[in-house]
RNA sequence: UGGGCUAUCGCCAAGCGGUAAGGCACAGGACUUUGACUCCUGCAUUCGCUGGUUCAAAUCCAGCUAGCCCAG
């Protein structure tokens, strides 16, 4: 057997131009790819500062390929990325939840759709440029492991990847620090050595999330309603539970003295509730849709560190299964802003346990 | 209609003759491959109006206007 083929996903940035050229230091047959979408050809828009899903994209990833002297392609994603994301995406906001798109791009779009399409071009594995590592644990299983760099660390994003996917996983990235990488790129002549990280949703340039909403649903998206305390008194009135998010506190306009932030939304009566900064703390959630990943399954109670958002430094708990794809975690201390919709993700000496959604 | 009280940034609120605190809200920026949080910066040449006293007034005086509370 020759030379194992593996599909890098260039996004144009330089974590994944550079795992596209230590895999191909490393001896693999590389082709690059970059996926495209959510852009539309009519709107070019200029994105001078990055993007992880950009456009800009296609020409600097072309232009790496053409440095590293690998095959390079472009692929449709656009149908899987509209119905697996965007339209998630609006759907969870819709029902008064907080949707978190990266990790239903990386689930469906990047593993499922990529992975496949990969192995049938005949390739042995997919890479892309997450600062994680993949490692076998003691049972046999495969499990996402921090990068080197803790404060880079991409694992959350990546809590729903099977066995299989991870089988045919490569992240080179994870080996090194952010700063590492941006020096290889540099070293190796990589024209995208000092562009800017991505950041915020990449289908909504503008960020203004609830205008790209209205747009999307304008026929369904609730109306105004009423700002209430938890003992129901009325505070004033919302824009629309679209606009917000449990754990907020900007753009409430609610001028009570102090900081009151969002504790609860409910779709049901259109209402969102507000609370002091002590209020948005909590100490139990109930998670579903659960991926098992570095346990196979959770037949009593453990002890782990879970995170309830990206840029969650973790908190001790104890999970326990309470029904088929119910995890019920609770915390040793309180956390702030329990999110449904939003992941959680478990994790036991830096590698991912499995994770799943936010219910409650 | 008498009597009393209060009028300071969008909201709350210091100030009590010496040249406008603070909190909330809001805006901008930083941070960030989700939403948030957080952090930094900005935010009344002006104190209901009109006069007066004073070297000097948001602060004292008078009148006016508005709101609130008692009495009718």
């Amino acid at each position: 057997m020759g030379k194992k083929k593996v599909v890098v996903g260039m996004s144009g940035g330089v974590d994944s131009s550079v795992a596209a050229y230590l895999l191909k230091k490393q001896g693999y047959d590389v082709i690059g790819v970059t996926m495209q979408i959510w852009q539309d050809e009519a709107q070019e828009t200029r994105e001078e500062n990055g993007g992880c899903c950009g456009l800009s994209a296609v020409d600097d990833a072309r232009r790496v390929a053409q440095t590293l002297d690998i095959p390079y392609y472009v692929m449709n994603f656009k149908q899987e990325f509209k119905k697996n994301v965007i339209d998630y995406f609006v759907e969870e906001y819709l029902a008064g939840r907080t949707p978190n798109p990266c990790i239903a791009c990386n689930r469906y779009v990047k593993w499922e759709s990529l992975l496949k399409r990969s192995m049938e071009i005949g390739a042995d594995y997919i890479a892309t440029g997450h600062y994680a590592r993949i490692a076998v644990m003691p049972n046999g299983r495969y499990a996402i492991r921090n990068s080197v760099t803790a404060k880079k660390d991409q694992t959350y994003a990546l809590y729903n990847l099977t066995q299989a996917q991870l089988a045919h996983t490569l992240m080179p990235v994870g080996e090194y620090t952010k700063e590492e990488i941006r020096q290889i790129a540099d070293e190796a002549g990589l024209p995208v050595a000092h562009k800017p990280d991505s950041q915020e949703i990449c289908f909504i340039p503008d960020n203004d999330y609830a205008a790209f909403i209205d747009a999307a649903a304008a026929d369904r998206v609730p109306g105004p309603g009423s700002f209430v305390t938890k003992d129901g008194k009325v505070l004033g009135r919302h824009l629309g539970i679209t606009h917000y998010t449990v754990g907020q506190r900007k753009g409430l306009n609610l001028a009570m003295g102090h900081p009151v932030f969002v504790t609860q939304i409910k779709p049901e009566t259109d209402e969102v509730v507000i609370g002091g900064a002590e209020d948005v703390f909590g100490d139990t959630l109930f998670s579903s849709r659960i991926n098992y990943m570095g346990m196979a399954d959770l037949p009593a109670p453990r002890e782990v560190v879970a995170k309830i958002r990206y840029a969650h430094a973790g908190e001790r708990c104890t999970i326990e299964k309470t029904a088929e794809d119910v995890i019920k975690c609770t915390f040793h201390s309180p956390v702030r802003a329990i999110t449904p919709g939003q992941a959680v993700v478990f994790y036991e000496d830096g590698l991912v346990l499995g994770g799943g959604t936010i219910m409650r």
